[in-house]
DNA sequence: GACGCAGATGACACAATCGTCATCTTGCAG
DNA sequence: CTGCAAGATGACGATTGTGTCATCTGCGTC
């Protein structure tokens, strides 16, 4: 993880620098606006932590100034002021946590690590989607049952996201219809149950248990427990 | 949002309950923890706000408990144990922000619209991608320019995807023969070259200013500004 | 300015995907 | 138990996607 401390006083960048290391970050550091904004702006960082009072700047600016230019890495903001107003500002102005001083450095080290966690839970929810054993990677577009790789055609991975996206609650054809394949009048088709049986071949594969029920008259349900 | 308050003591509720509803939540209240995990894990809540000081359980066990359960929201922790143990505890044990009481109303609210919006800000990062007015969208597998959606191939919208992960560096032949065509060996073939060729036929339209950039003798680039 | 080669372009063939239809199977009502 | 209708299955043809090859173009060098 790279670590970008914003802070001028050399005591504090000393007194944390080791234990941030320790902790397993790449530190790197500016002790002014400026460089801080060149930093930032060129090296991607997970995460920053920026104390307010710098000499040539204030820090909501500079947090202000780098959102602007598209860095969107988590900050932590440090600082000695400890009103309830400056707190609720720089929350506001980009800062996605903030720690007035004197702080301990186990708090500091907890927030850090939070920051990051949570920026990697989110991706890791967006962008993936488990049913049982069943995983989809909407980034590889690829789709896995028990680990091993199915390998499903670009409608069949979209049916079966919709599926999944619906786990456990019945799915009719005309939702298919019109979600899936984006059919507004449904005319006579079977498309439908062409493409769950095809699926199915891939998903439900002999020896495991099918996950793709059928109810008569209704419709499909993926089995979610 | 949905909002889901664990809080006991009536007062805090009521002191609470309406600035929430004010700032736009809808809120759901719980006084013990054996309710709080049957409302959160039936409803979708955007964000929880849980007390630790409840009846009948520890706040924290709860939360390791809806952790469990796969409850990803975000959970800001409210309580009077204000030591540097406690906080850090309350952090790494699930919850996302720790506010000692007595706390700010304002800084209650400015914690808790971060919290959210960190976490649409990471999904929104994580699925989609921008390069100039060029836009990915991971989920959905459509890429459009200025607005207008490209039809692309499956292969073309991966090639994209890689060219655009790499904006403003030079991508090789060779570095686009393993990381999209999965080729290890290199067999002497032009695929890239058609590609690319068919690539810029639906992005670099006429009149548009041309993205896909060739480097003689070393391969591609995408401009990135 | 001519030449040579990297890259662009156009055409083609093969492969994968997708929707339709005809037929088979099976759950369920009577 | 029987018959029917919903759904499953298998096969086919149209369409689209993808890689190869032959040829053309134009950049950079001499």
């Amino acid at each position: 993880m790279r670590l970008l401390l914003v802070e001028d006083e050399p005591e504090i960048q000393d007194f944390l620098k080791q234990p941030l290391a320790d902790a397993g970050y790449e530190v790197e550091t500016a002790k002014d606006g400026r460089i801080a904004s060149q930093l930032a702006s060129a090296g991607k960082y997970d995460v920053l932590v920026v104390d307010l009072g710098l000499p040539d700047q204030d820090g909501i600016d500079l947090i202000l100034q780098l959102r602007q230019s598209g860095v969107s890495s988590p900050v932590l903001i440090l600082s000695a002021r400890r009103s309830v107003d400056d707190r609720v500002k720089g929350l506001e102005q980009g800062g996605d946590d903030y720690l007035t001083k004197p702080f301990a450095l186990a708090e500091l080290l907890a927030r850090l690590r939070n920051l990051v966690r949570r920026k990697l839970a989110a991706s890791e929810e967006a962008t993936r989607l488990r049913v049982l054993d069943l995983e989809l990677d909407f980034i590889r577009r690829r789709a896995s049952r028990g680990g091993e790789v199915l390998n499903l055609s670009p409608q069949e991975f979209v049916l079966l996201e919709y599926l999944c996206r619906h786990a456990g609650r019945v799915v009719t054809r005309s939702m298919l219809l019109s979600e899936v394949w984006g059919m507004r009048i449904q005319p006579d088709t079977n498309v439908v149950d062409v493409h769950i049986y095809r699926l199915r071949g891939k998903v439900d594969t002999e020896g495991r248990e099918p996950l793709i029920k059928t109810l008569r008259g209704i419709g499909y349900v993926l089995k979610d427990r």
